[in-house]
DNA sequence: CGTACTCTCAAACGATCGTTTGATTCAAAC
DNA sequence: GTTTGAATCAAACGATCGTTTGAGAGTACG
């Protein structure tokens, strides 16, 4: 072994178990990557998660609020920069939507991995984690439905929601990069990601936009 | 307790391990779901799981095979009655992905959960279970994307996947019901997943439709 | 030096995990 | 009636889980 993504010598004990846990859960879930698996990756003794956090579950909590904090501010920073606005386009609050996630799946520290972990928290029926998520992302959302509202007159609240739903778990899938698509080897993946974001705004663009709702198909 | 979902008396041993398995699956995920979980729901004693199945993965590997296979016939079959067709549209292709997925979700004997399983299937990285969903799901992708790639000749072979991805990720996203939405309690679950399917078909075509893909937002 | 405090460490705690064992039940076959 | 084999059962296996303990290392302050 040469060096390991996380676990560097100069950072703290506490930084280090949480960027060793964020890569572990991403990639084994919450309840697959103990806290032996945890300590290890980052060089720290197994008794130092319940004393620096208390629980497990404090732990993952903290592994959410590193990120989430900044992520939404972000959000709400870009959102503010556009809401409101006259020349204010579909695409531009998407964006604001949309580009924190994919920067933040950009950090050298491990952004990338929380992306996979936030993915996770969706897929999960954790009933304690839903609610801090929903504490710490509610109002965001509701931030960004009511400038969605605004620029789409023609759909109901309700219906913005929806929509929104179906953008948001789109964009977790995509940014997470869950997906079927092997994107090429010789493609860095920040252009992938880039590619993605792109292809997903437009995406999005066209179906917020899309009047029609009760049509159903004709066949079967 | 009065009467469980699952674990009934007429079933067999077997059938009600799939079905108790299939549940807590999606309840609790695959490593958060334990066997005694599994066979006290399905009232049958903790051996009986290495007896039937050989060990808690091959487990795992049935509840799949159980629900896939059917899935993919008919998704196959509802593509063979519009492929190449010219009065074929392209939401009716898309009808022929998502609807089977939201028929299974409104099966009596648990297809509900296994949309769910599907979607932790998905949000997980386990290998081994990729691998088995690839072999199983690679060659109906296939086919759905060389019939959107005729009903979109403005559109590249690795563009039609790039989208059709995003297409599947917020498919897995909505059938699964992981949205923030609440759906009122008047609104029977069947009537929410109709409605939740006419958005995305609507949604997806819309977004598979749009023709501009380089345009990024001018904001930032 | 002595005290106080933070942090780290090896070791063990009880609980739960997937799996295995060996006895027992029971209906079908001869 | 005896035998056979599939199915079920209680019980226990070793491994691993999250958590706790108590001693020791290190530093700062008097």
């Amino acid at each position: 072994m040469t060096s390991a993504p996380y676990a560097s010598r100069e950072r703290s004990t506490k930084e280090r178990i949480l960027g060793a846990a964020e890569a572990l859960f991403a990639t084994h879930g919450f309840a697959g990557a103990s806290l032996r698996q945890v300590t290890a990756a980052a060089r720290v003794n197994l008794a130092a998660v319940n004393y620096h956090f208390g629980s497990k579950d404090k732990l993952i909590e903290e592994v959410f609020r590193r990120r989430l904090d900044e992520l939404n501010s972000r959000r709400l920073a870009a959102l503010a920069k556009v809401a409101g606005k006259d020349e204010t386009r579909l695409e531009d609050v998407l964006d604001a939507y949309i580009r924190p996630a994919l920067d933040l799946s950009r950090t050298d520290g491990g952004g990338a991995a929380f992306v996979r972990v936030l993915a996770r928290a969706y897929a999960e029926h954790n009933e304690t984690l839903r609610r801090f998520l929903s504490d710490n992302y509610g109002h965001v959302l509701r931030q960004f439905a009511a400038e969605f509202s605004r620029l789409l007159p023609g759909l109901g609240k309700e219906e913005i929601y929806w929509r929104l739903d179906i953008v948001t778990g789109a964009l977790t899938y995509a940014m997470a990069d869950f997906g079927i698509i092997q994107r090429k080897n010789d493609v860095a993946e920040r252009d992938h990601r880039e590619t993605a974001a792109e292809h997903l705004i437009q995406f999005a663009a066209a179906g917020l936009r899309n009047p029609s709702v009760s049509t159903s198909p004709a066949s079967r």
